[in-house]
DNA sequence: AATATGCCGTACCGTACGTTACGGTTCGGC
DNA sequence: GCCGAACCGTAACGTACGGTACGGCATATT
């Protein structure tokens, strides 16, 4: 290793390199197939040494590449569990148009195609950071206030688990998919917060406390 | 043109042509990555021209693939819609389940990852071809039974898309982003029949006409 | 000033793969 | 039995791309 800047999974890339996995997001959304070392190289005006010095091989730039965008969407936080529904329902809300906005942003889609076509193939790990970074990053940010809402009996769920895979469900539904597969569907704000009162409303009737419990 | 065997894009294919067919499907299931044509024409036992000149060319070759299962999943038929709540609730539990089996067959996640791929790169439709027998072709045929619902009373929705594309949430949650992304998530019989009844239960306690209607 | 370091730009190498071409074989029609 | 069409197996071609090597430049260090 000496002092070379290779960059390892665990460390923060520098500005520059941050730069150079900036031009790997926009070569990704703009030509998506053309993902190829030179062009990268030629769009963050670096060379492909530097490259394979920084990041190892293609895998390595792709991962960190990955790993850089879920910092960036890691970034926003969340405030504590409260108690009263309304405030509930604003979190729950939240964290829909949020996620709705994440998948449906071309660089969540470009990722995540990248990712699942790297799946196919065994030697290589995209789809599992992916998946960690967005769905089950999620899934552990909102498992409290679900929790909060249930010991506050606003919620009634035997495992927030299962009670947020209802929700991801209602919230997502086709969108997903549909974009990941080249769907023409454009999701913008005001329908992103309809969509997340929607999904919230359905949500809090199938899991609120106040109708008889659901489930069997 | 003349005698050839070109396979046009309407065209049945023949039983050595769908046997190479299948032998993609085979491949792609398999090694995923590996669908070389070379490796198609050795699986097929066929040779590499024969593949050229009854499919054009690699994208011929998918398309017909993607096509060629399509017209396999859609051999399924579905009964009249009903009148009763419980033929109702059978009928959409059948959807479910079967739905839920064929987002979590390997053929179809082989199949959705190839597509999805080539929905980065503009030059093809593989997506839509399969957004058009798998997404779009289960919202067709449970337009009618959800329609019937409403018309006999059983249900309650402004829009029978938004309605179907809830149920579409609620059956298939995270399963098939999960899947797509190399997630080791197996779904059995068992579970398969649960998580249908779940759904349906949900999508009845969001729909049904007994509690208030919902939707804002 | 001299040397070293880090990086850019580009040329280069090896390989994988889509596509084409061709010789040999099987088979139906005459 | 002969002809042509269809097809198999394989070799060959062209290209694209991952990865490496190298020359030049700019900045930092001594």
């Amino acid at each position: 290793m000496a002092a070379t800047q290779t960059i390892a999974d665990t460390d923060e890339p520098t500005a520059r390199q941050r730069a150079v996995l900036d031009a790997v997001l926009s070569l990704m959304v703009e030509e998506g197939d053309q993902l190829t070392m030179t062009a990268v190289a030629r769009r963050a005006s670096c060379s492909k040494e530097t490259l394979y010095k920084w990041f190892g091989d293609r895998e390595g730039l792709l991962a960190a590449t990955v790993r850089w965008q879920a910092a960036r969407v890691r970034a926003g936080r969340y405030d504590r569990p409260t108690l009263d529904i309304a405030t509930l329902r604003d979190s729950l809300k939240g964290f829909a148009a949020t996620w709705l906005a994440v998948i449906s942003s071309p660089t969540s889609i470009a990722l995540n195609r990248l990712a699942i076509g790297h799946a196919a193939s065994r030697k290589s790990n995209l789809g599992g950071i992916v998946l960690e970074n967005g769905r089950f990053a999620i899934g552990e940010r909102l498992r409290p206030v679900l929790e909060a809402g249930r010991d506050a009996g606003l919620l009634a769920f035997e495992d927030s688990e299962t009670a947020f895979r209802s929700f991801f469900g209602l919230v997502g539904r086709d969108v997903q998919i549909r974009l990941l597969l080249g769907d023409s569907l454009t999701l913008g704000q005001d329908e992103i917060a309809r969509d997340a009162a929607r999904a919230t409303d359905q949500f809090l009737t199938l899991y609120g406390r106040k109708p008889s419990a659901p489930q069997a």
